[in-house]
DNA sequence: GTAAAAAATCAGGTTTTTCCCTATTGCATA
DNA sequence: TATGCAATAGGGAAAAACCTGATTTTTTAC
């Protein structure tokens, strides 16, 4: 972004290495004329939220259309500001304060540790591996599982590792 | 493309002015190594069969995911071919003219009653319930599934649905 | 038309995993 | 400072998976 004085930069968050969000705040802290759109497979909240106070303008889903990118676009460089419908949703939630659990089937925010957890099971680590890989006992790794079965509403593994790979958390490899 | 060397172009097909046909066909007829991703809106037999016999290594739909793009990407540098799931069907078609639903099936040989079994497993049904299902003890179904993870090759529930997916046998629902 | 191979069924016993309940610690924030 | 949430984990019961066979149909092959 330094070297090419971009007008727009279109960032995934999900890239390996460098955090999206903390690249975000760089480039926005170094040249604020700069117009971030992030680009992201998670609706989850908490990446929402750190993007847009990190100074992004726009958030898309991955799993949104190409059309999706040039309306952001179009909208970043006029100062607006562009958000995914579904992103648009949870910030609206959000931003009104109250989020009655009730509602809480459109994206039941695990911790980081969870979709961690989610993301190891869903690509086929029994519960052993995943607590030795993150150096834990098997026993918090079974209450983990629990909890994110009990957040989701599923309880199998094959439901979870279909929920995991909707998310975007695992691949169909 | 003749400034900039690419490696991959994509085109949108209904890009004003200039025919993203015979842009294509310029293209790979001035540098053959280039390979060229037609976008367009349409699934229309004609558009892609003159895309594709233009030199297209690929063809994607603009309702399509931003993922489909890197998967497309992903293999037209590996000198394959992409195309969207919707336009394949259609070339498929055309291709086979008929279709025989009974030996398309290539996959590595599960009988009827195994992939039965792995669709209700992949499905988060449980051992148990899959075995009063099929009205046979669970230690046959047990056995089936030892089955199924040795000729596939993967032995855990979260590849397994995978596979499944993959195969066509349950949907991410 | 029969023998051999493959598919479908199941059991006993052992090992592993999961499930249920409970509990501690750190951290944020109201 | 009190409260709640996140991350950690143990004990013990229950369930599921695993290993080692084994029997009965159904197909396939010669």
């Amino acid at each position: 972004a330094h070297e090419l004085k971009p007008d727009v930069v279109v960032i995934d968050i999900s890239m390996p290495d460098l955090n999206g969000i903390d690249a975000t705040r760089q480039i926005i802290g170094a040249a604020p004329h700069i117009k971030v759109i992030a680009l992201s497979m998670h609706s989850d909240r908490k990446f929402v939220r750190e993007m847009l106070s990190a100074g992004a303008s726009g958030y898309l889903l991955k799993d949104s259309a190409f059309e999706e990118l040039g309306t952001a676009l179009a909208a970043v460089i006029n100062n607006q500001t562009y958000l995914s419908p579904k992103i648009a949703d949870t910030v609206i939630k959000d931003y009104l304060g109250k989020i009655d659990p009730t509602d809480s089937k459109t994206s039941p925010s695990l911790t980081s540790r969870e979709r961690e957890v989610l993301q190891l099971l869903s690509e086929g680590k029994t519960t052993k591996e995943i607590a030795s890989k993150l150096c834990v006992s098997v026993k918090t790794i079974e209450t983990h599982r629990k909890q994110i079965m009990e957040k989701v509403g599923l309880n199998s593994v094959a439901e979870l590792t279909k929920y995991a790979i909707r998310e975007g958390l695992t691949s169909l490899e």
